[in-house]
DNA sequence: TCAGTGACTGACC
DNA sequence: GGGTCAGCCACTG
């Protein structure tokens, strides 16, 4: 079988989110559609799970299309992927990017 | 092999 | 305008 496919879905996700610029975001979304099928989100997020163990990957720059950030309690303190977007200089409200849009970072219209 | 699950999304009511 | 549902794909038991 093509694992190998399978892997370099994974490591197409992880070179996406490596290009996130500081200060910028994006959604599973965006990056899902960029290499291909928009309907693969959910497995974008199973790639920035699976990115646990890799901590090259800015995992905290990707929140779902609305700027909510569910994947908080995958990190250690339900504070850190918060505290690491305020970092940035981006504003975290009710758990939440506030003024998503000005952030956003469309991999489809930066990398084309 | 089958069924359940999830860091999602878009459509529908 | 918010709550719910159904697709979506990969992984696990």
């Amino acid at each position: 079988m093509s694992n190998k496919e399978k892997v370099d879905f994974f490591e197409n996700v992880y070179s996406v989110v490596k290009k996130i610029p500081f200060g910028k975001v994006t959604t599973y979304g965006a990056i899902a559609k960029y290499l291909g099928s928009s309907k693969s989100a959910r497995v974008v997020g199973w790639a920035m799970n699976a990115s646990h163990l890799n901590k090259d990957i800015p995992a905290h720059r990707v929140v779902n299309r609305i700027g909510l950030l569910t994947g908080k309690k995958h990190f250690f303190g339900i504070n850190l992927m918060r505290q690491l977007l305020e970092n940035e200089g981006l504003i975290i409200e009710n758990d939440q990017i506030k003024d998503f849009e000005l952030f956003f970072w469309d991999p489809i219209k930066e990398l084309e």
